[in-house]
RNA sequence: GGGCGAAUAGCUCAGUUGGUUAGAGCACCUGCCUUACACGCAGGGUGUCGGGGGUUCGAGUCCCUCUUCGCCCA
């Protein structure tokens, strides 16, 4: 015999502290989240497989918000999916981060005052390494505690050796067709970072700056001038022309003669180029190719020197193509003080025409936040365009859409005007470009004979030409260069295995629209290139949904950031709440790619929907404990149907409602027609609020509000039908603690564990999915809503006329719907006991003492109130009532004497317009003979 | 400067090809310690759907325009 426990024994509260973290060791250990290569049935297994592959955080990063809500959304996917039977794998890993590790690691040998110079390239990588080993990875302990059911065998790392394998394979590829090349062009320089960045790594951020009008004499006659207007003076150093638009007329005399640089002396030609815009500023530009992008193309048109002046500190200096363009008195000038002195030493001279301020854009370096310069170099650059034109495609026909659909045009807008990136980066913590240099071909003694250089899949290789020894590039590659490969690299590639077969192409990419351009559409271009054979020329879609979420935000709407202070740890989140708080708010927070609000000030408020849910979620089982004990109960579908009540057919349909729902807000998982999504299908799904929601109301709302009250009595000891209403709350909670499992795990697995017939071992991580039984009776249901809405009535009069609680009132049901009224009657212990009263017939009830509520359904529900009703009120209620439905009413019978409604309008929309009519007019008819039998005042 | 989007309840947002009396959560107000839960229960919504114009039998939804705001890229 099974103990029933007393309530004592059970806690009021759900205890996430003591439960949580032996759960989650429980399932790993065994095997819950663990993906079967074998079951995928691309390789002949049973299952569909799902895969997700997590946007890997920085290795020596920590959890903080943006992780929490990024991670939760993959793991209810996943859950979710595994439950549905899938072959469901979330593949967990960590990026190298280049920049943002060696700043961490350079940072620290900053404390013991050292640099990564002192320590030299190898040495400082090991440094790298050994922290990596001892601080890293701290992210993915992290990710356990907020549940994340990642398949942690798996878990990748793009500097390992496989990763980087691959990193080497699709370098060499390219070079090889062509798509890598060696650029010597003008691109952003971090000179704190000491590398050049790719345009995303560069970040326009608005600024107040000055623009200053320079005077630039001209060098035969310095009576006469041409005013140029300039945001960075120090540049003009560099200057080699100035440039003015062909077609005006104002500088046409000038082209050609030469103008006196007010900076350095220097005599420049005056030129005309079509990239002049002749309404910005003065109409005229002072040329500097070497710092600035548009520049270097005027400069390459004209044939221009190129003097570079700033050293990659940012100071200024005369370098290459410099020489006795930079007075000595600024040499080794950091840029910002240089160009203060410039200013002034300009207005000093007279050049200065006058300076004002500017809104402007800088760009800042996405890692340090140091304003980059432009700057003139030898980079390794990626040609976009033939990677872009397959993956514009892929999108344009629904082979990926992107959630929300708006990104959908910022993608094709920027596939369409696509530049060529820059991969090459002048730090030491990465994969090394792997491309070699004939040691023999660099000597300038030897004859010429050999390619300048080659890329190579292994180390050290010998020169093809002429077998003489080699030396490796010095840059490493873009951290996004090994993560765009993230969706296959992981799964094996370049090898062809059975991952890679079973798992690839993914399913759901989650991710913020941050870095839909850094990794996204990169990941696109990368996957579709690898994939190319004879069955898809155009390669495969690395998967088919992007998930484009919103920023955690505070109650302010400013990002949540480390530097504002205005950050919630997860963890502490999970350390007061648990685990399913923080998911339960983050999911039922935050509609599909909109912002999460988040008060840092009041974490207690912030969370509190997801805690009370869980509380409530808690209280459902203990009543269940207590009430329903744990004998195992029936099978629902060994219930004989007779013994059913309308109040179970009514939460069994509730519940075929709910998973329905549910299933609409979730899928569906995958395009419909297995290829591409189409109009039809491509915006449905992964409303993952709305899931919550629907599954929130049926559990509070639904199961604890009204079937769980009905049951009290019941479930009495003795009652006949005790075992009926057993099995089918059970049902009921079974069925909603599935589908609440993946945004709330730990609750709903602990529960799930004490449930009456639970099999010891079985795990509802790992229990089916529900799906809708369509076996309850619809009529039967609605005589329980007739219940419910008798006892709605009665609570609302109570309430308007303010009735004690402890008071009994009398009610009579009546009305034009006598077999609802039947139906409400039958449930009169219910009735009774819901609203406090008790039921007596109409004739009971004194003419002139009873509130009457005239209900949607036709049932008149009126309440014995002798002595308090106010029937100036009854009569202005329903005055105001009958008056509105009046008004609307006229306005349906216009429309349906209006011919060309009911000629133009769908019949579908005319029939509902007619039974509506039917229903407004017999309830106008209820409601006037109501306020015409009001006892008058 | 180029591109995309938004404006609906105090706040955050739903509202699918035009067709119920425009909804939800939170917040707020009133009354309740009704023995699963006060982290709870019951009850409470008169919104010029940003302004103006247009198309239509019918507009929160489509078109034009103005205003304000946001995002992406220069």
């Amino acid at each position: 015999m099974a103990h029933t426990p007393n309530a004592d024994e059970i806690p009021s509260r759900y205890d996430p502290a003591t439960t949580d973290a032996a759960l989650y060791e429980a399932w790993e250990q065994a095997g819950v989240f663990r993906a079967d290569t074998g079951a995928s049935e691309r390789i002949g297994g049973p299952k569909a497989p799902y895969t997700i592959v997590i946007p890997p955080p920085n290795v020596t990063g920590v959890l903080h918000m943006g992780h929490g809500l990024n991670n939760t959304v993959q793991d209810v996917l996943i859950r979710w999916r595994r439950m549905s039977g899938d072959d469901a794998l979330w593949l967990p890993g960590t990026d190298h981060a280049g920049i943002a590790t060696q700043n961490v690691v350079e940072k620290q040998l900053a404390k013991s005052g050292r640099t990564r110079a002192d320590l030299g390239r190898d040495a400082f990588i090991e440094e790298v390494k050994t922290f990596v080993a001892e601080k890293g990875g701290v992210i993915l302990k992290q990710l356990r505690a907020i549940g994340a059911s990642a398949d942690w065998d798996r878990t990748a790392y793009t500097f390992s050796p496989e990763l980087s394998r691959a990193v080497r394979e699709i370098f060499v590829r390219w070079y090889e067709d062509g798509l890598i090349y060696r650029g010597h062009r003008v691109t952003h320089w971090c000179s704190r970072c000491l590398t050049a960045l790719s345009d995303e790594e560069a970040e326009s951020h608005p600024a107040q700056g000055l623009m200053y009008h320079v005077r630039y004499a001209l060098k035969d006659d310095s009576s006469q001038s041409i005013v140029v207007a300039t945001t960075r003076p120090e540049t003009m150093f560099g200057d080699v022309a100035v440039a003015v638009h062909p077609e005006d007329p104002r500088y046409t005399a000038f082209v050609g003669q030469h103008v006196v640089n007010p900076a350095n002396g220097v005599a420049i030609p005056v030129i005309a180029d079509a990239y002049v815009d002749k309404e910005f500023g003065t109409g005229a530009l002072k040329i500097t190719p070497a710092h600035d992008a548009n520049d270097f193309e005027v400069g390459k048109r004209h044939a221009l020197a190129m003097p570079i002046i700033l050293t990659p500190e940012g100071a200024i200096t005369e370098g290459t193509d410099a020489a006795g363009r930079v007075p000595a008195q600024y040499l080794g000038v950091d840029r910002f003080d240089a160009r203060k002195r410039v200013a002034k030493e300009l207005e000093t001279a007279g050049a200065l025409v006058k300076s004002e301020q500017h809104q402007h854009s800088v760009r800042k370096c996405y890692r340090c936040d140091t304003v980059v310069e432009p700057r003139l170099s030898d980079q390794w650059f990626v040609k976009m365009a033939p990677l872009a034109a397959p993956a514009l495609a892929a999108v344009k026909d629904g082979r990926v859409r992107i959630l929300p659909e708006r990104w959908e045009a910022v993608y094709v807008n920027w596939m369409e005007n696509i530049r060529d990136w820059n991969i090459s980066r002048q730090i030491w913590w990465g994969h090394r470009v792997p491309v070699f240099y004939c040691q023999r071909a660099a000597d300038s003694r030897q004859p010429k004979a050999c390619r300048e250089h080659f890329a190579s899949r292994d180390d050290n290789p010998v020169c093809p030409d002429c077998g003489g020894p080699t030396r490796q590039d010095d840059d490493v590659l873009d951290t996004w260069f090994s993560s765009q490969l993230w969706p296959f690299s992981t799964l094996g590639w370049p090898n062809d295995t059975k991952d890679l077969k079973a798992f690839y192409p993914t399913d759901v990419l989650v991710t913020a629209p941050e870095i839909l351009f850094f990794w996204v559409a990169r990941m696109v271009m990368s996957g579709m290139y690898v994939t190319r054979s004879a069955e898809h020329p155009d390669g495969i879609v690395p998967f088919h949904s992007v998930y484009l979420h919103g920023t955690a935000r505070d109650a302010q709407h400013r990002r949540m950031s480390k530097s504002l202070g205005n950050g919630i740890d997860p963890l502490d989140v999970v350390n007061l709440y648990g685990a399913d708080a923080l998911r339960w708010t983050v999911i039922a927070g935050m509609g599909l790619g909109n912002d999460l609000l988040l008060d840092h000030e009041n974490i207690e408020q912030s969370f509190s929907t997801g805690r009370n849910f869980a509380t409530k979620l808690w209280n459902i089982g203990r009543f269940l404990l207590l009430q329903v004990g744990e004998e195992p109960v029936k099978p629902l579908d060994s219930v004989a149907a007779a013994d059913l009540s309308p109040a179970d057919h009514w939460i069994l349909a509730r519940t075929d409602d709910v998973i329905t729902g549910a299933d609409t807000a979730l899928g569906p998982a995958r395009p419909t027609n297995g290829r591409a999504w189409t109009n039809a299908d491509h915006r449905l799904g992964l409303r993952l609020d709305e899931y919550a929601e629907s599954a929130r109301t049926f559990v509070w709302n639904d199961l604890a509000d009204w079937y769980l009250e009905h049951a009290k009595t019941r479930l009495a000891a003795g009652h006949p039908e005790r075992e009926t209403a057993r099995a089918v709350l059970v049902h009921a909670f079974d069925r909603a603690l599935r589908l609440l499992h993946p945004i709330m795990p730990f609750v709903t697995e602990t529960l799930w564990n004490r449930l009456p017939g639970h099999v010891d071992g079985t795990w509802l991580a790992l229990a089916q999915w529900p799906t809708a039984a369509r076996s309850a009776n619809r009529a039967a249901a609605a005589d329980f809503d007739a219940a419910r809405a008798s006892i709605a009535a009665v609570r609302e009069i109570r309430n308007e006329y303010v009735v004690q609680a402890a008071d009994v009132v009398q009610v009579a049901l009546g009305g034009t719907a006598p077999g609802l009224v039947a139906a409400a009657q039958r449930e009169s212990a219910f009735v009774t006991r819901m609203a406090k009263c008790e039921l007596v017939p109409e004739s009971a009830i004194a003419p002139g003492t009873e509130a009457r509520r005239v209900l949607a359904n036709g049932v008149e529900v009126s309440v014995s109130l002798a002595g308090i009703v106010d029937f100036a009120r009854e009569r202005g209620k329903l005055s105001t009532e009958l008056e509105q439905l009046v008004k609307q009413l006229a306005a349906l019978r216009g429309r349906l004497g209006n011919e060309k409604f009911t000629a133009k309008a769908p019949a579908a929309v005319v029939e509902a317009e007619r039974v509506k009519e039917g229903e407004w007019s017999a309830r106008v008819e209820q409601l006037t003979a109501r306020i015409a039998s009001l006892p008058k005042a």
